[in-house]
DNA sequence: CTGAAAGCGCTTACAG
DNA sequence: CTGAAAGCGCTTACAG
């Protein structure tokens, strides 16, 4: 069975391609007559347009690419979710690609969008990615591309990101609020800029609070898997027994603080206060219930989505392209692991 | 900066664009000095073919659309993951839409996809999918379908499952070897097939057991939420006190009967065993760690994908269309709640 | 070995 | 009010 085209309904009706072309959409240099019989037939045939043929014409696809660094994960995957909801609501269809963190992958990723001609790009950097030129020849060709999450200075485009040095002072301030006042960060690595915004805040809350600052409280974790806080607090407690928070880079990374602690006697919260990050599903699971900044990852999808959207009209429009940055607002979410002592 | 057609090319070579398009196609009626001048120039400018032009005269897109009903979700994800992999390797990309189980939305993005003018579909059906006149739709068009995870006797078209029934029998199978007599069953609805055919399983392995069958230990679920398992383990142990056993349809469900044992003071494994369904990763961070049955989600979204593709490729050569029903391993994953006693 | 022509399915400026 | 023609960027059967 194939596919219906005006070139039919025009045999049918015994009249141009040209005026059912114009009678469906809706010209009205269109006899009413005609207009009616071409409307009821292209019904009955259940004529659709061909997606195919109108993205040729105009030189549009309604479709955007979606490059995230990892699927099989709570925060990015709800991004997904909010990304293609609103991009359904606003009538585009999203590819998604995994650039599982690699920079070479990330490259080739944005090559195939491009060649696929999506009509914009929404992108979380790979940690892997070091270099930007990849990102410069898609702002060249004119191609509007809206970063999130993992972001950088050296690209020149619309971003939403969480307020990261503000999100980790009010979490340390929590637990200072709390009465720790010897506090271990288990932070990411220092060439990340989101683990370094995270220090940072952790750095301000305890100058706000007349706590001096003791560098050997903080530990650069070089893993983000349960068993890397685990022996992170090891580590830790073991060099600091007075120790009493934790404020570490990751849900899991606190999670496995926990674990370690548990095994050990160390009572959480009453002995050490424990802090994440990101609000996973894990925090409501473990006993104690984790604390944790909730970063809201439905949002960034939907804004991400949103400023490229707008900026893809504005491309089309030919007037000149507004850029954003966007700081989503987050919150600290309070559970069993930092309750009143 | 305007994108470099065919036809730049023939200009500046003075060369018509039959002549560059078939040189750079390799046809070999091409003289050597000319192929070679046009494939350098088609270098130097960064030649791309538009993707749209090729989709409208080849009649495909080399696209393929996933219907998924939940995208926030560990097995989901992962099955995402695995198509999104095979997908690329044999040159395809992937659009993703969320049906929210629901029938209305699964119907209007089955729609979508085929108004995108998608190569094939893959769907996962939603749980609010109670006809099939939609998917009937699509086959009547001859579009490739390939269903998975949630599929249907009254859908003709290429199948990857579980053995439901199977992988519940072995679980049960796996309790009663940890010497469990009285097992409860924390099932599903009735009215869905995948949890019609684990009680199917857990039937199996009582009969093989030579243990009596007492329909009192049968308890559905209306929810799969971890509060769903407490409150039915709370029920159950409620009725039978001297239960030792619990097989869970769900990770969550059976975590929640662990949380409920946990706070009662009812020891897992010693006085009850229990095991879960998907192998979630909530299953190694809860005390004690769960053991479950680990479904192959990546796998499935990879073989999923495969036979979808595989069957475009038939349909293009018209050779007749082979379906298959296919099923994946499961396997039992021993952890604490059934260890030993 | 080269290229004019037709065609994929649509849109729209233009002539009548 | 209608429709022939040109065009979006490509491919390919065909003539020379």
């Amino acid at each position: 069975m194939k596919e219906v085209r005006l070139k039919d309904i025009a045999q049918i009706l015994g009249i141009s391609v040209t005026t059912v072309s114009k009678a469906l959409k809706g010209y009205k240099d269109v006899n009413e007559e005609t207009r009616k019989s071409v409307i009821m037939l292209a019904e009955n045939l259940n004529y659709k347009p061909n997606t195919t043929a109108l993205n040729l014409k105009n030189r549009e696809t309604r479709t955007i690419g979606l490059i995230i660094p990892k699927i099989v994960h709570p925060f990015f995957s709800s991004v997904i979710q909010g990304v293609i909801d609103e991009a359904e609501e606003k009538g585009y269809l999203v590819i998604i690609l995994q650039s599982n963190e690699s920079h070479e992958l990330e490259k080739k990723q944005l090559e195939m969008l491009i060649d696929k001609r999506v009509d914009g790009i929404l992108l979380a950097l790979a940690d892997g990615t070091i270099t930007y030129d990849h990102l410069h020849a898609v702002m060249e060709k004119e191609i509007p591309i809206v970063l999130f999450d993992k972001v950088s200075d050296d690209v020149s485009c619309s971003k939403v990101t969480i307020d990261n040095k503000r999100a980790a002072y009010e979490a340390v301030n929590h637990l200072i609020g709390m009465g720790c006042r010897k506090i271990v960060h288990l932070r990411g690595p220092m060439n990340a800029p989101n683990a370094e915004e995270r220090y940072q805040g952790y750095l301000l809350a305890l100058l706000n609070n007349d706590i001096s600052y003791d560098d050997s409280l903080v530990y650069e974790c070089n893993g983000y898997r349960i068993e890397d806080g685990e022996a992170f607090a090891a580590k830790a407690f073991e060099q600091h027994p007075n120790m009493d928070g934790v404020f570490a880079i990751t849900d899991h990374v606190a999670a496995g603080a926990i674990a370690f602690f548990n095994r050990n006697g160390i009572k959480v919260p009453e002995q050490v206060a424990v802090i994440g990050f990101s609000n996973s599903p894990l925090t409501s699971i473990i006993t104690p219930s984790l604390s944790t900044v909730e970063q809201p990852s439905q949002e960034m999808g939907r804004e991400a989505t949103d400023l490229l959207i707008e900026e893809i009209a504005q491309r089309k429009r030919q007037v000149p392209v507004e850029l954003f940055q966007i700081q989503l607002p987050t919150k600290v979410v309070v559970r069993e692991s930092t309750k009143k002592k």
